[in-house]
DNA sequence: AACAATTAGTCAGGGCACTGATTATTTCAG
DNA sequence: CTGAAATAATCAGTGCCCTGACTAATTGTT
């Protein structure tokens, strides 16, 4: 039969291991806004003003997954986009009050989540579980640009 | 600010890593079939006749989800779905030859692909990535449905 | 000043993932 | 045997995620 067990297929890991965090998420942290969005607000929480190119580089999503999140949290008044008067192209985007709000409210139960959802780890194996997961994911990161690797852009 | 460090978060790192592998499987496995995909028909190569929510359950798809899968699956003729004669709210599904030949294909090149994306850890590391994984995957699981941890049914 | 290359954002299209409601079938209780 | 509960699958709706094609604006070169 030849099939394969796909408990040592570390795709299948990874894909378990956010199902298990959206589970935990949604009952835990809110069940409107998504974590992908929190990281958004975050975002501009830390750099208000960003353009959306940028934000999605940040919060690790590419050109179109970033405008439907931020398309979103407009629409729910969560943040403000607004010409770039010095280039128009670009979008400067930043939270209104209610997105401020949303975010210091959701900043606190992020916090107890993540406990819980570590807590079958001890302290040492959580630095390991983080160290781990962040060096495969840069190294497959890097294969797409090899050139990006190295501080010589020519 | 009060803005938080995403790379302390494993929603966040759970999220990088699947990117990550999708990535990779794109480049190095196929650009037809994906990940999930493929996890149904190693489920239907170990166990042909399954039933729909069976193989849902094997590699972690709920009802809805499944159903796409399969329905892209049988669209592309790599496996057949009959109604179980002896229950008629099932459908038991087979691979057609074209689908375990396309297994098989895979097989091989997911491996390789695995070996690449768990290159940057050593043989120890690896095993302990699976290991934490797993038990925060399994965790959170259980946090679902309580009852299920004992294996006492009532 | 004019034209090519680059860059920010949008749009169409495909796929994964979940919830809640609905349909068809089977099973179980009376 | 019949009506209620359970179960397998579908459907509608929302959101994430990517690629490739496109538009609009800017930058850089001649």
């Amino acid at each position: 039969m030849a099939a394969v067990d796909l408990s040592t297929h570390p795709g299948h890991l990874a894909r378990r291991l956010q199902q298990a965090h959206y589970l935990l998420w949604n009952t835990m942290v809110s069940e409107e806004i998504t974590s992908p969005q929190f990281a958004v607000l975050n975002a501009l929480v830390a750099e208000p003003g960003l353009d959306q190119r940028t934000v999605g580089e940040r919060v690790g999503l590419d050109r179109s997954t970033i405008a439907e999140v931020i398309s979103r949290l407009g629409r729910r008044g969560l943040l403000d986009k607004v010409r770039d008067p010095q280039d128009g192209r670009r979008f400067l985007l930043r939270l209104t009050d209610e997105g401020l709000r949303t975010h210091r409210k959701l900043t606190v139960r992020t916090a107890r989540m993540n406990q819980v959802f570590l807590a079958p780890l001890s302290a040492e194996e959580q630095t390991v579980f983080f160290d781990l997961i962040q060096r495969v994911s840069d190294a497959a990161e890097g294969l797409r640009n090899p050139a990006e690797s190295l501080a010589a852009p020519s």
